[in-house]
DNA sequence: ATGAAAGCGCTAACAC
DNA sequence: GTGTTAGCGCTTTCAT
């Protein structure tokens, strides 16, 4: 091992070796970098042999290629950046579970594609800072979960041109790229499927305010038109997606009196707190109230009893939502996708 | 805006636009380069109005510092390369919600610290893909959560120093730092409530084959030992972190005659499960049998009965795993780390 | 206080 | 088929 010179800036701390470059690779190998370059990207204008006996020796000395000199050189990156909001004022953790299984979808689609993924919180308020991450040159996009109420700051990042992709619901004069569950066909499903076991005064648990959940609401409307059934005002509660919250709201929604036999929640866990606190009170799932959640998390068919709940394909999503973000990349028109979603029946709504 | 030559390698596809540099931002400053670089980095060396007016304009711009070149220069990057193995056969997601929350957990970690946090699915099998990352100079380091049964390969990675921390427990002759909780203090507490409680015949749910389980495991023996009541060994059930094997599992248990009167899980969902398929066959929980949780995610308290957990922090965890990693660069020698871990009791397992 | 120039590790013309 | 060379966009001596 020739360990010649060591000029250049200071090397990191105790715990790393100098690290090996292509100029190594090609001294031992008695070639030059072009061709230690060439071969390691398996040109064919090299000879197979030496390409072999190159690439033989990169393996054995564990040489990998710096990528942030490939990448300045091609000006590009291999990442891709996934933007999860927090919301400042509480830094709260990610904590709902449909975030986090998204992340897992979306961790396979890329790596799938043979990128690498640049997990960042950014405050909801400041999302400029996504845009950052492409300017700066690290990723080549941006996926962005958690649409909330940002419609009008991701219009403008959009605008200048950051190629990104968010989960969440279409709206009108959208400029960005949105895949989402068909939010609107969700909550039709779920509240008809209510409807058709004879419920007939159903809570809706979850803030219109987002888009997603306003669409869902929409269905439950929908369904409810459709089956000549009125809906009643006081039964639509906004609440956040929040276990406490939801608890609160449905013990106040007890205590006050207001009748009603069956919740929909727009997320496991909102639904989930819905039974616990009904039980709590002395109230019989399903038998007096049924309960519906939404996103179907593996949690859904554990708890007990087992939640119905409007399935969101997770993997599917990240696959769409990395693939739309690369299909932006290459310059194509990507319209929003929505993906199917699917009511799955289980026992906290059937008798 | 002088757009003038367009030379170099092929452009990014449609959405791109020319990404501004520092060079731009110098001449529409009219000074030179290093002055940019030098106010940009807040260096004392240059005119305080200057670097007044540079901040100002560079922020108008929108324009970002490229990282890839400056860390290419700088020689170090301040991404932290975040690694969760997955099993090639199954290929399956990241599905226990104990690692999901962690990503939450370092993500937050990493983010206060100022590095970004790229997440990696490697092959559980050739976790040599995990030094790519380093020796590619992606990532400073890497945080692997997931040791399994992995040690080996682990001390050989540590062996060619590449700095790295593992979320698992402590095991002898352990060339890497591992950060975790406290398993035999977990395992102890959880099993002494349970004989608190009079229950006698404890199950064991989990793999022992696994460091941290068999660490558990060990806590579990110590607290009958303590209370000088008898293990009995067909109680001891090694299945995986997987719903089905805990449910089969559990249903085999019952279905052989075996009796029991309390389970400990060594995840949430192994206990949510367990109690599941208690209720399916007739079994009243807690009264006939109690049941407590490993890791005490958000959904232990929500669902029913509320389940008693092992409180693993986190939070904390995150914060241990990166400040670890950090101290590695650093060149200082850093002993495992054992966090605290609790029990909190609910009423799975409490009359 | 500011500028000129070298060079971080790589790729791709362009020579041979 | 292989080597030489010129940058990719930055930071940092070194000069002024």
């Amino acid at each position: 091992m020739t360990a010649e010179d060591n000029k250049g800036p200071a090397r990191q701390g105790g715990a790393a070796r100098r690290r090996l470059q292509m100029a190594d690779v090609a001294r031992l190998a008695g070639v030059s970098v072009s061709t230690v370059s060439r071969a390691l990207s398996g040109s064919e204008l090299v000879n197979p042999e030496t390409r072999e006996r190159i690439a033989a020796l990169a393996r054995e000395l564990n040489y990998s290629i710096n990528l942030g000199a490939k990448n300045l050189r091609l000006q590009r990156s291999h990442i891709i950046g996934v933007v999860i909001p927090y919301d400042a004022a509480s830094r709260q953790h990610i904590t709902d579970p449909f975030f986090l299984s998204m992340l897992g979808g979306l961790a396979d689609a890329i790596t799938d594609r043979g990128y690498d993924m640049l997990l960042s919180r950014v405050d909801a308020e400041n999302l400029d800072a996504a845009a950052r991450l492409v300017d700066s040159g690290l990723a080549v996009g941006v996926v962005l979960i958690g649409q909330w109420r940002h419609h009008d700051q991701l219009n403008m990042l959009a605008a200048r041109k950051l190629p990104i992709v968010v989960w969440g619901a279409q709206l009108p004069q959208q400029l960005y790229c949105t895949v989402g569950g068909d939010n609107l066909l969700g909550g039709r499903v779920a509240t008809a499927h209510l409807l058709a076991q004879g419920r007939r005064r159903i809570v809706f648990l979850g803030d219109p305010q987002l888009p997603e959940v306003e669409r869902r609401l929409e269905g439950y409307r929908a369904a409810h038109a459709a089956a000549g059934v009125a809906v009643h005002n006081e039964l639509l509660l906004a609440v956040p997606f929040e276990a406490d919250a939801a608890r609160s709201t449905i013990g106040q929604l007890m205590a006050s009196g207001v009748a009603f036999d069956a919740v929909l929640g727009c997320s496991d866990l909102l639904a989930i707190t819905a039974i616990r606190e009904l039980r709590e009170r002395g109230t019989e799932v399903p038998r007096e109230v049924a309960v519906v959640g939404y996103d179907d998390m593996p949690l859904a068919q554990y708890c007990d009893p087992p939640l119905s709940s409007v399935h969101q394909p997770v993997s599917e999503a990240g696959v769409q939502l990395v693939d739309a973000l690369l299909a932006l990349l290459r310059g194509e028109a990507v319209p929003p996708r929505m993906l199917d979603v699917e009511l799955v029946v289980r026992r906290s709504s059937s008798a």
